[in-house]
DNA sequence: ACCGGGTAGTTGCGAGTTCAAGCATCGGCT
DNA sequence: AGCCGATGCTTGAACTCGCAACTACCCGGT
């Protein structure tokens, strides 16, 4: 009735892990100071922007907004509450399920994020599209992908 | 004189960054959740106890503690007060140098560390590198190392 | 029709982070 | 020796976010 052994990591497995703890910290921290000096946005408020602008009627549910950002419902309602009162979104009941509430862009919302997608596209490229092969930047994208597919198992 | 065209991500490599952003956020979240819940310390808090246990005299600068983080100085003070008066860390006056401060780990500090370690790494395993393969691990190390240098040259 | 458990969203508060400002010290220069 | 910009660290206020509690609504079963 003992604990089973510790199965450390090798020393290879911890710098890997290292480098993606740093070098991910890094990467959205420029990218966030980025935006936030060129545009007055956030990351996740650019982040709000993109999915509604890619959204039929540039509308979302709130709880979709949060599921596809992979944040904490409360932590929506405080961005869009923000959002909203900059005049970015706006907030209205949706009309089949009375509990729901649909966010919608507003033509400012709109313009200020094709203001701030240059930008942060170019930074995006400068810092890690451009920094990585092809064959790299697919590696990258599939394992995470992977490490997703693996937490919804869950 | 005007602007050059953008160039826009492929949908490829959007895909892959997305992936990047919403998994690791998703990763370093759950990370931080066993953390906190099964020893009572945030993952800063455990790296910074991590960094001071594989320091000489389990010592460290207070800035070279904030730099090998990727912290700014005042998050480093403010963790490390907290730390302080939990009893994990102690500060004391550097000798050779009057401006700095030498942060160091307390016994109680490390054996914190020591009942968290096995958790941790058995939750790093199941959702990171259990999750890839042995190269997909080390192209996601070696990816983000890369990104790392590419930001150290600016 | 009504309960009851589950879902959608909001709110207040506490914990953590950043930002700007500040203090003390260092070190090169005159 | 004395200045002066740079460095090391701290402080307090503003801000962001998570948690728990709360309201409102949906829907299945009785």
């Amino acid at each position: 009735m003992d604990t089973p052994p510790v199965r450390w990591l090798t020393e290879e497995q911890q710098r890997h892990w290292r480098s993606f703890l740093d070098g991910s910290a890094r990467l959205t921290e420029v990218l966030g100071r980025q935006l936030e000096q060129d545009a007055d946005l956030s990351l996740s408020e650019y982040e709000v922007l993109v999915r509604l602008s890619e959204a039929p009627e540039r509308t979302l549910r709130m709880s979709l907004l949060a599921d596809s950002l992979a944040h904490s419902r409360s932590r929506i309602t405080h961005t869009i509450r923000r959002m909203e009162t900059r005049g970015f979104v706006e907030r209205r009941a949706c009309a089949v399920d009375g509990r729901g509430v649909n966010c919608s862009m507003t033509a400012l919302g709109f313009a200020r994020l094709e203001a701030a997608a240059p930008g942060h596209v170019e930074a995006v490229r400068t810092h890690l599209v451009d920094a990585l092969s092809e064959e790299q930047l697919r590696a990258l994208g599939e394992a995470l992908a992977a490490v997703h597919r693996r937490l919804g198992e869950a």
